[in-house]
DNA sequence: GAGAAGATCTCCT
DNA sequence: GGAGATCTTCTCA
């Protein structure tokens, strides 16, 4: 299996967050295997972004996007929810891509058994939602996204054609003026078109 | 050790 | 369209 390479994720956040697009999720567990292509996403960054969790400094919580790329970042957030991040950059240089949302490909029977709501569009289309669908806890923390486990990450099994928005981004107060969102036009699944 | 705020979702009107 | 749910984490004393 093909897996994103280590310096995929080494670069500029908005350049990653950018080119995560299209790219899938790939969630392992007991009971059989989920594939989701990302279709949106947000970029955060540290010093230069009052919404990023890194915007105050590294806390036992956020060290993880001061770290390298490549890894997952699980927060909870309102009591009730998780979100899925991806962390990028180098070392010592914090930032983070957000999953906003996907469209299942595969196992969409064991995402749906997660979740009880009856429309498939409503099953992904949100980072809480995605998390509950795939089963991603605190527990996926910490993950390292290039290599086979629980949970990582491959380039889509075909080129596809589509065009990518760019717009502001959504649920935040602070910083939420910069133009750092990011999802693929048209499709269904995708939170706010 | 307590208080407040938060990158959200669902249900109810 | 709006408020409640409900818990982790940070900040301040």
């Amino acid at each position: 299996m093909n897996l994103l390479s280590r310096d995929f994720y080494a670069r500029d956040t908005l350049v990653v967050a950018g080119e995560l697009l299209g790219k899938c999720v790939v969630r392992r567990t007991s009971k059989g295997s989920v594939v989701a292509k990302i279709v949106e996403v947000e970029a955060y960054k540290g010093k230069e972004d009052p919404a990023s969790h890194a915007y105050r400094g590294m806390t036992p919580r956020n060290h993880l996007m001061f770290g390298e790329g490549g890894f997952a970042y699980v927060y909870f957030i309102y009591g009730n929810h998780y979100c899925l991040n991806i962390t990028t950059e180098r070392v010592g240089v914090p930032g983070a891509v957000l999953v906003r949302a996907v469209e299942i490909q595969h196992g969409t029977e064991l995402a749906r058994q997660n979740r009880k709501v009856k429309s498939l569009t409503k099953l992904t289309n949100g980072p809480g939602k995605l998390t509950q669908a795939l089963k991603i806890t605190k527990r996926q923390n910490g993950l390292d996204l290039t290599k086979l486990g629980d949970l990582f990450i491959i380039p889509q099994d075909h080129d596809e054609d589509f065009e990518t928005v760019t717009t502001d981004r959504v649920g935040i107060k602070a910083g939420a003026k910069k133009p750092w969102r990011f999802y693929i036009k048209g499709n269904k699944f995708v939170s706010k078109p």
